[in-house]
Formats: structure tokens, C-alpha cells, sequence
DNA sequence: AACGCGCCCTGTCCGC
DNA sequence: TGCGGACAGGGCGCGT
């Protein structure tokens, strides 16, 4: 579900909601959502003060310390922050009780997410092998171009794979390359270096205004206050699949690649 | 080594 | 109204 826009917008809510607050217990409802051995999990979190909350990647990053609860949403995970004595939502995996009046409740219908605890120092092995960030200065033309060049893969698919750029799932890979006007099916490495430009610009420009707009909901996810994202009206390729192009009128296409929905248009991102 | 595929799981929607 | 199949924002592990 969640992408960076998505996550980062949970993240900025969560540091200005519990950086400061005390985990008083956790209770871990569906097992399967905790990395590694649950009662090692529940323990390890009690009574750690929140220092800091970050995002890398698709993951939050809870800073506790010496340990990180790292959080990863999956397709449909939500965190959120309620008060105690709010009512329960559905399908809950997790609730860490603060010493305050609040909760941190972790919620995923499908449960592909998943809660770990680890160190600093593994979680910055685990750091190394994940690629660059797009929104970082690392994240030039040149650096694009030469990864890129390494790789025949559809630049759709490449786009999405999270050990060489971070943060970019199924819509926003399509809607960047929607506005960088090149087809999703073009290999990685033939991409030339106007293109290279237009792709870092795109995905830079697309994934800060998900951000403005705090995320993209079609369906399942919310901010850590409950919201859904304002960016869906936005989106001018992702399910509009025989809508008109904004641009030209052309009815998007929609093809599979590597078992997703890749939508395009055909005119203006010819091949 | 890089890549493609199946799978993890539940819910929703669409066509018949 | 019911049912089967396709599909859903992610990521891992497998075989080639």
C-alpha cells in the first residue's frame, strides 16, 4: 500500500505525535506481524523512551535508543495514534500502550507488514544494501544514468526494485514515468541521459507533491491520525486505464509487468 | 549475478 | 443474491 509519500506522512505525524512519550507495554495480537521471537519483541520495547522517528526507504524507523522498532506497512498496514480508550479497529495486530493517555496501534488487514527490533548497528548493515534515496542530493542524473546502465530490465520494474532507488512502488514509478514521457517498457540501460534527466526530475517532483498532498489513498491507507491522502485526484495515469490522457486525450493503456498494473500512455510515452 | 515468478493474506469488485 | 476469478499500494525466497 504505502510508498514513500505515504510513509514519510506517517512518520513526520508520528515524530510530532510520540517523539518524547514512553512505551509502557506492548501487546502483540497477531504473531505472525513480529520479525524474530515476539516475547523477545514485547520486552525489548517496554519501557524504552521514543528519541526520534524516521523513514528509510518504505520503513518507519522508531528510535529507541540503542534498538530501532523498524515497521514495515506492507500493502496494508496503518500505525496510529489514539487515545486509550478509543475504539478498536478491526484486524489489529499490535498495541503499544504509552504512559501517557495514548496508544500506538498497529492495524493490517492483509498482514504483509511487518514489526522488528533491532540493533542500530545490524539495522546499518541492513541500511548498506538498500539503494539511494530519491529525494536525496545523492540522486543525480549521473548516478541514475550509470545504475541504470547496469540493468536490461524494464525501467518500470527497475524503478521498483528497492535495493537501487528507494521508496518508488506501483503508482508512483508509473506516474513518474508518465511525466518524464517514456515508456515503462524501455530497458533500464538504454535510457539516454535527456531521459535520465526527465525520469530524476519526475520522480523528485511527483513524490514531493504525494507528500504536500499526504499521500496517495485508493482504498486502505491513513495517515497516523486515521486521514486518507488527498493525492489520489491527482494521479493522471495510475487506474485510469481507457480515461483520456491529460495531455492528449489518448485512452490510457494499462499492461502487466512482472505481475503489476502498469498504466501509460501510449502517445505520449511512445516506445 | 541478475532476473522472473510464485507466494504470503484478506477483502472487494466484476461478470455471469 | 450467489459464486468464481481477478486484482490490490510490498517484499521475500526460490529456481534458472
Amino acid at each position: 500500500m504505502p510508498e514513500l509519500p505515504e510513509v514519510e506522512t506517517i512518520v513526520r505525524d508520528l515524530r510530532g505525535l510520540v517523539t518524547g512519550a514512553t512505551i509502557a507495554d506492548a501487546e502483540v495480537l497477531k504473531p505472525d506481524l513480529i520479525e524474530g521471537e515476539v516475547t523477545i519483541f514485547a520486552e525489548g520495547v517496554r519501557t524504552r523512551r521514543i528519541a526520534g522517528v524516521d523513514r528509510r526507504a518504505k520503513n518507519i524507523l522508531i528510535d529507541l535508543g540503542d534498538d530501532l522498532l523498524v515497521i514495515n506497512l506492507g500493502m496494508t498496514g496503518r500505525v496510529l495514534v489514539v487515545e486509550k480508550d478509543a475504539q478498536e479497529p478491526t484486524h489489529l495486530g499490535a498495541r503499544f500502550h504509552l504512559t501517557d493517555h495514548r496508544r500506538i496501534l498497529y492495524q493490517d488487514v492483509r498482514r504483509f507488514g511487518r514489526l522488528e527490533l533491532v540493533s542500530k548497528a545490524s539495522w546499518s548493515k541492513r541500511d548498506a544494501a538498500l539503494g539511494v534515496e530519491p529525494l536525496s542530493d545523492d540522486f543525480t542524473p549521473e548516478f541514475l544514468k550509470q545504475l541504470a546502465a547496469k540493468s536490461r530490465v524494464a525501467v518500470k520494474t527497475w524503478l521498483m526494485d528497492q535495493a537501487r532507488v528507494v521508496g518508488i512502488g506501483n503508482i508512483y514509478a508509473s506516474e513518474a514515468l508518465f511525466r518524464a514521457r517514456i515508456n515503462p517498457k524501455r530497458p533500464a540501460n538504454r535510457l539516454t541521459r535527456a531521459e535520465a534527466e526527465r525520469l530524476r526530475d519526475a520522480v523528485r517532483e511527483v513524490l514531493t507533491e504525494a507528500i504536500d498532498f499526504r499521500g496517495t489513498t485508493l482504498l486502505d491507507y491513513r495517515d497516523a491520525a486515521g486521514q486518507k491522502g488527498a493525492f489520489s485526484k491527482r494521479l493522471r495515469v495510475y487506474d485510469r486505464c481507457g480515461e483520456p490522457c491529460v495531455n492528449c486525450g489518448t485512452p490510457i493503456e494499462r499492461i502487466v509487468q512482472g505481475g503489476r498494473s502498469t498504466f501509460f500512455c501510449p502517445s505520449c510515452q511512445k516506445r
